[in-house]
DNA sequence: AATTAATGTTAGTGATTACTTACATACATT
DNA sequence: AATGTATGTAAGTAATCACTAACATTAATT
């Protein structure tokens, strides 16, 4: 067996005892042990299980890919632009279920972790809201507060990407296409509507 | 010092570690420092580390002051519900983030609370679409996913707060007021609007 | 003054934990 | 055949943890 798939296999086993039970609750003995591994291997490979939660925390995949480079694909069609990238943003999101949660439960533990975790969502609502602008310059839409709209979009599918892998049990108890369709709808009417924000 | 008191302090004490580290990384000491009292007095109040945590997840303030009591106060004027909604929600969720983040940590190691847990949205947004639903009847507003939008509206009130008390650096930077406005013009519009959904 | 109830102090127990050391084994490369 | 590399086995260490036992102190009640 190949060193690094080894390795390999230890990091996938603590990525998914990590995001379930969390950093302390989790323990040495049964990453090696669902790696199918001796702990000490485990700990030739990655020293201590602070470094090796480090590593794990360390594959955040990079907003980047839900934002510059969705840029060209965006037309300025409210409906088609809303509609991929929520599409984007849950594909994405559901691979990396593990490290999110992860991210999301050691965070007031674990201050630069929290500065990476907070990244996340400002660029994407900012990178939204910012298109959103653009294409109310072009009167297709009135002025309106962008930036917090953006923010309610992402809270949506963020939630429930959320919910869905802290109660695996909820799921999806529903169609996704539906999901993002009804989703999309809302917010297109919701940023065309008539009725505007009174404060 | 009266015994009451003591006991209340230990398990506000409680209730604020367990929320900020999650069960595990808590240690019975902590809590006991943090109240002011000695360990043995904290045992002697209530016995395990176990019970302790049961004691204040048990606080967790049912849903029914979100749905039930609120009903005689519903119009039938989607504005005016839907802030009432939003604001009795926000104002009750701020008042228990601990309970809230030690709910949504725990869940998957304690199937019990998970259930406890996800019987909140599921009742809110039943709620709510039920209202919705009546709403639609009386012809001000066209058939539709209720269920879904209903869920969305729940989706970013509760990952407003969420992320508050996850990252209390976040917070809320624009107002309370601002935030509320927004979300009901959005769906109120989202609601009424003449897109509909096309799965 | 005597009693009682709540807490403090001190010291400890056994279990678990992260992590280490020393040595053995299997396998591939040279 | 000899060597190196990745892993396993066995045993153990020092620290921490939840939790306990025995006795002392304080303050209110009787």
């Amino acid at each position: 067996m190949g060193k690094k798939e080894t390795r390999e296999r230890i990091f996938q086993a603590a990525l998914a005892i990590f995001s379930k039970k969390g950093y302390s609750a989790t323990t040495t003995r049964e990453i090696a042990a669902h790696a199918g591994v001796t702990e000490v291997t485990l700990f030739r490979h990655f020293g201590t299980k602070e470094y090796l939660f480090q590593e794990a925390i360390l594959r955040f995949s990079p907003a980047s890919i839900l934002t510059d480079e969705l840029d060209e694909k965006l037309t300025g069609d409210l409906h088609h632009d809303l509609k991929l990238l929520a599409k984007r943003y849950l594909t994405n999101a559901m691979e990396n279920v593990e490290q999110i949660r992860i991210g999301v439960m050691e965070a007031p533990r674990n201050p630069e972790l929290a500065r990476a975790v907070c990244q996340i969502p400002i660029r994407l609502t900012s990178h939204l809201a910012a298109h959103l602008e653009e294409i109310s310059k072009k009167g297709e839409m009135p002025e309106q507060n962008f930036k917090l709209k953006a923010q309610m979009f992402y809270n949506v599918l963020f939630q429930n990407v959320f919910s869905a892998c802290t109660v695996p049990a909820i799921r999806f108890d529903f169609d996704e296409e539906e999901f993002i369709e009804t989703l999309v709808s809302l917010f297109v009417n919701g940023l065309t509507g008539t009725e505007k924000d009174e404060v």
